[in-house]
DNA sequence: TCTTCATTTCAAAATAAGTTGAAATATCGA
DNA sequence: TCGATATTTCAACTTATTTTGAAATGAAGA
């Protein structure tokens, strides 16, 4: 993953309704939710919405497949584990004991 | 960590600078580097690299420290953990293979 | 104290992102 | 085919972020 693919990702996320909607999305994983349902639980407008669906697809932090006349999205949890990956990459080069504090934070949620 | 504070610490990371330095203070954690030197690595105007420190300051995932006329920052490990921990936090809820993908791929970095 | 060095602050200009309402597309069931 | 439903697209408007150059701060050494 380059810098600038990642910092794409981290514009996806760094938006309080689209991070709402990808830990919507994290949570129905793997199933995924129909884009007027995440409307409605989110209330936000669904074209609205779409704008905002439109910006986590395309960092790759979604995907949608159509059923009938809707369209279902689901979370990328690979993307999401390659992004983390990315970002604390080298954290313990040298210094293992510095990233500790993260390790011990994720482990516990996971 | 409330949505909004999470999404600070994303829009932090959303900007290929900013999450060079960060990278940058990772791979150097936990002593640091200075600001002159991050700005003469990242190749960028101090002036314009101070704007960006700021940035990454407020939303709580650096830390800095004086050192004679010069400011030392440090990547906040606590942090970016926690951040990391929000955004999956409910993955596991239900569907645990949904998250092998992002868990496996932060296993393998750290 | 004066000068230099390291860094930040400020305000203006430039660029990017988000929201809105109206119109378009596409699928379904009658 | 027609009307209803689900969702997206578009363009305008609004708001927020980023960059820039110049000036300010503050610590260190002569």
């Amino acid at each position: 993953m380059t810098e600038s693919e990642a910092a794409a990702k981290f514009t996806a996320l760094a938006h309080e309704t689209r991070l709402r909607l990808f830990r919507l999305l994290i949570v129905n994983a793997p199933h995924g939710l129909p884009a007027g349902k995440l409307a409605e639980h989110l209330a936000v407008a669904p074209n609205n919405l779409s704008a905002h669906l439109n910006v986590l697809s395309h960092a790759g932090l979604i995907a949608m497949r159509k059923a009938g006349r809707s369209r279902i999205y689901t979370a990328r949890m690979d993307t999401i584990g390659e992004t983390i990956s990315f970002l604390v990459d080298e954290c313990c080069q040298g210094h293992p004991e510095a990233c500790q504090p993260a390790m011990s934070a994720l482990n516990s949620s996971c």
